[in-house]
DNA sequence: TTTATATATCTAGAAAATTAGATATGAATG
DNA sequence: CATTCATATCTAATTTTCTAGATATATAAA
């Protein structure tokens, strides 16, 4: 949550279609956006971005599912929103 | 925002009253807590507390007022509100 | 069952953040 | 006006974060 890019593609991810080209096999984002795309979408490597799912995933923040050799990422509403809540009544 | 200290003392000053000692020459928090207390309380460095008191005084989340030897930092309420409120919005 | 593709993991260098000691400044006090 | 006290600033060492290249793994395709 303290870096840039990580918050911006939760912000992405907020709004799939309007974000990201649709993907090859399926026809929906009811699972997230592949990695790829959020690495295109960024410009950071590969790496970069692998590693900073993993630690979004982590975190709980989101929310990964395998399709074949894809990964998509979605966000994990439950958790973003009590995030929101307790910074709201804690800070 | 992203430093835990940073925030554990823009949460401390939600309660002055609560979490600090009366100040020697004031007999209120209006103006907020010295520079000392807060160092107390966190157990850090003066240069270090100084230090971040500074970056959160750029960042416009607390405000400053000289009083004597003293300097006095209080919450910025109304930057901070606004900086929940987008990050509700946006995140 | 080799090859290609997407993603993950490992490793390490670069950059940024954290932190404290030394020193400076500004205000009160003897 | 010399001294003391509270805070600020400067400098540098340490730690953490960022980031990419190399490599590994898993799946699909040829």
């Amino acid at each position: 949550m303290s870096n840039k890019t990580r918050v911006q593609i939760l912000k992405w991810l907020k709004d799939p279609e309007g974000n990201f080209p649709p993907h090859q096999d399926i026809d929906h984002f009811d699972d997230g956006v592949c990695v790829g795309f959020i690495q295109d979408k960024t410009g950071l490597s590969q790496s970069t971005i692998s590693t900073y799912l993993n630690a979004m995933q982590n975190a709980n923040l989101v929310i990964p599912t395998r399709h074949g050799k894809w990964t998509y990422y979605r966000r994990n509403e439950e958790v973003i929103r009590d995030y929101l809540e307790t910074l709201k009544k804690e800070l």
